[in-house]
DNA sequence: GACTTTCGTTCCGTTTTCCGGAACATTATT
DNA sequence: AATAATGTTCCGGAAAACGGAACGAAAGTC
């Protein structure tokens, strides 16, 4: 059994006095964390300046105390919120919403899993709801078919590795056809869903391409079959194409590191 | 302007790394940070493998790609949840509550302010809520009473800085009257609050001391003025006592140490 | 299926930082 | 006022981090 104190890396010894400070927040002294993680009080000190310097914690009650720090807990907003990306597309998917009376949803990929990251539902009875944070099943819904087509083997494998169940009976899972519908989606630019989920919706999608052609996020649009399936298709795909060109660009990280670059300078 | 890779410290260049990895959770691949934060792609390497090592960060789609670690997690919700802590009282209190059919909470200090971590309501009509989470009223809630009456000074000063609103005709809020009130608390063993807060409403509570006799947590109980202020008051501090009596002994961070302690050996 | 490019990893000498004992400064306690 | 405890600075020896170069392992290309 490895000792408490025993590093196993070089932020282990930080971070175990971050997990302290995290458990009493503000009330623990210098000389606590010194004895309970039995260190010399003068490593004790260092450590806890350098996790104040670094932003994971902060003084309280005058530097004779200490809690968690505004950075530590900007990084926990910035995977919850989705931070800077929802900002930037909630007030684009508005006005979709509002031009097409449909829900209009944007949906990011994490790890090989496709989840929903901000949802504008239209102000109309009937209408389908969205929930941010679930996950879209692989096979079956536009947004993510919009974003696995465009990534590569590795997450294609992992993404389509576990049970991709049968929701309608017009959902598809094997493997053949994914491949062939992804290429389908790479050959016109968009993905459909057409009652693969629920029996009566229908879902349309364009991938947000980044400045090197890269695809992390998708652009939805989903309704009633009849209301979607219909001929304002093309229209409609041509909206969320425009969008989409104006969130990649936004959204692209080549972007973001040049404003960086600029900012250095 | 502070330029963007210039570390403010030991941990900022981990930190630029993995809000980063928070940003673009299970997408970015070493090249990507590398490029992004402009460092060699052997020192991002480095780094990242840092991470993951300290549990911060984990593999994604094989090690292609970072996503957030459970550590980090678990550090932000031992916060939020007050984790094992809620889990230790969480029983104790239902028990009170359920014998006593009143409201019953534990607060802790954090930095110079009370709050509430956990609350058990009875089943019963006539019955008060404490809301997780919320603030208690240094100058006026018993249990923040049982908390501040055992802090140093500056706690103390910092506690009662700000505004201390008069919130019912019962409210005091002279500096004078509050340090007898907290000697008051300290040898009495108890604090109470009569209609402090709002009119009928009266609550009791006693500090839970930790092995080394400070005091982070208070336990309390509170309903109508009638219900609380009469003949069943010294059994119910008995309760309360007894309750706080074990909590503090599972609380107490010397326990905490010991285990880990033995552990090690 | 062989080739090329890109990405992730290991190696290792130099450099920088960390480490923690001792002394100092600063605040509570008696 | 004296004493004890806590937080902070100093500094030489020790131990890492640093990043260029070279090496394996994939993905994409023909």
């Amino acid at each position: 059994m490895a000792k408490f104190d025993e590093a196993v890396g070089p932020l282990d010894r930080y971070m175990q006095v971050l997990e302290l400070v995290a458990t009493f927040p503000g009330v623990l002294t210098l000389a606590d964390v010194s004895s309970l993680l039995d260190l010399p009080k003068t490593s004790a000190h260092r450590l806890l300046k350098g996790l104040v310097r670094a932003g994971l914690a902060k003084d309280s009650v005058g530097g004779r105390a200490y809690q968690l720090g505004d950075r530590l807990l900007r990084l926990l907003h910035a995977t919850a919120d989705d931070g800077w990306i929802a900002a930037l597309a909630r007030a684009h998917l508005q006005e979709l919403t509002d031009a097409t009376s449909e829900t209009c949803y944007l949906t990011r990929l994490i790890g090989a899993r496709v989840v929903v990251a901000i949802s504008i539902s239209p102000d109309v009875r009937w209408r389908s709801y969205v929930q941010p944070g679930i996950e879209m099943p692989v096979h079956a819904a536009a947004t993510a078919k919009a974003i696995i087509a465009y990534q590569s083997k590795a997450v294609l494998a992992e993404a389509t590795s576990g049970d991709l169940p049968l929701l309608t009976a017009n959902t598809r899972n094997d493997r053949k056809w994914i491949e062939q519908e992804l290429a389908t989606v790479r050959s016109r630019g968009h993905a459909t869903c057409i009652g693969e989920i629920d029996e009566g919706l229908a879902a349309i999608a364009v991938p947000i391409f980044l400045s090197d052609r890269r695809v992390f996020y998708a652009l939805g649009m989903t309704g009633p079959l009849q209301r979607i399936m219909n001929e304002q298709l093309p229209d409609r795909l041509t909206a969320l194409r425009n969008v989409a060109d104006v969130l990649g660009k936004s959204l692209s990280i080549g972007e973001k590191l040049k404003s960086k670059d600029v900012a250095a300078k």
